[in-house]
DNA sequence: TGACAGGGGGTGT
DNA sequence: ACACCCCCTGTC
């Protein structure tokens, strides 16, 4: 990622308030928002403001003592106002969804709730999230944020001087694997050149399942190289807004096994498990247990 | 300051 | 169960 004083000058908006019903709570709240393994494009600059790409849109935001605020490039300032509402998940209340979790009945859960106050899922683009993923294989965010900054800089279209977006999949299906390789994707290159040729094959493909219902459009995704069932959850969670997706990672099923007690259980069992105690907000639960066990990581409790 | 293991938010066979 | 690919991190 480029250091913001190589960036070209840019002309920015005025800050603007973010009209959410509950931001995040705290600067941890919003970097593990933004930079918590949801979304890879978002770097903190100083001051505790955070710059991020998403689509054709820039976008910076910081958190105020009045609440979340935002700016653009002048020139970008009346389409990100449209979009990053929905980006943020601005239009929903957090606080009503984080209520219908069964936190009542489950201690641990509560914690995590309380420990992390406004945290939220985004609405991705569907298919940058997508290509996101299918780089996040054995990889951690500050690896696969490389990627997806070389992946922009090189093979992107520039949105404002010096700022690129990630190139489309229509955009991808005409590299060859070689130069998806000098990206730093390693043997994913493969998956999204793969994916990329089959997503050029069949136009709409990926506009049609990101409107299928949730077991559907998972299925279809799982067809794709590179793309199995906790890729195609953390697609559909984080770019679909469908927030019953529960991914089943390590660190999930580590907390799973130190805080709930299912020590040894397999992954298929885990996610049975988190889809039937968590219910139909199942994925929002787990990014708070993920962001409680990061931050059980660092502290080494 | 630099080399050297070790391991990594998963998928496919 | 293990290969895939290779960059990051901690450590000496």
């Amino acid at each position: 990622m480029l250091p913001a004083e190589q960036l070209p000058v840019l002309s920015w908006s005025e800050w603007q308030p973010l009209p959410a019903p509950a931001g995040p709570g705290n600067a941890e709240v919003l970097a593990e928002t933004l930079d918590g393994g949801q979304a890879f494009r978002w770097n903190r600059q100083p001051g505790d403001v955070w710059f991020g790409v998403w689509s054709g849109c820039v976008a910076e935001i910081r958190l105020t003592k009045y609440g979340c605020q935002w700016r653009a490039p002048a020139v970008l300032r009346v389409s990100v106002s449209k979009k990053i509402i929905r980006y943020l998940a601005a239009d929903q209340d957090p606080a009503a969804q984080v209520d219908r979790l069964p936190w009542r009945s489950d201690a641990h859960l509560a914690r995590c709730l309380q420990a992390f106050p406004g945290l939220r899922i985004l609405r991705q683009p569907f298919g940058e999230t997508l290509l996101g993923f299918l780089c996040s294989a054995t990889k951690q965010i500050v690896q696969i944020k490389q990627m997806m900054a070389l992946l922009a800089r090189r093979h992107g279209a520039e949105i404002v001087p010096g700022i690129h977006r990630l190139p489309t999949w229509p955009e991808l299906a005409l590299l060859t694997e070689a130069e998806l390789r000098a990206c730093l994707l390693g043997f994913r290159a493969r998956y999204i050149h793969q994916t990329a040729l089959f997503l050029a094959a069949h136009p709409g493909w990926l506009e049609e399942t990101e409107g299928l219902p949730y077991a559907e459009a998972k299925a279809r995704l799982c067809s794709l190289p590179g793309v199995g069932e906790k890729v195609a959850d953390c697609v559909l969670l984080f770019g679909a807004g469908r927030l019953e997706a529960f991914p089943v990672d390590v660190w999930i099923i580590r907390t799973m096994g130190l805080r709930y007690g299912l020590q040894g259980w397999k992954p298929a069992q885990i996610a049975h498990f988190g889809r039937t105690h968590f219910g139909p907000l199942a994925g929002l639960a787990q990014q708070y247990l993920f962001a409680a066990e990061r931050r059980a990581k660092k502290t080494r409790i």
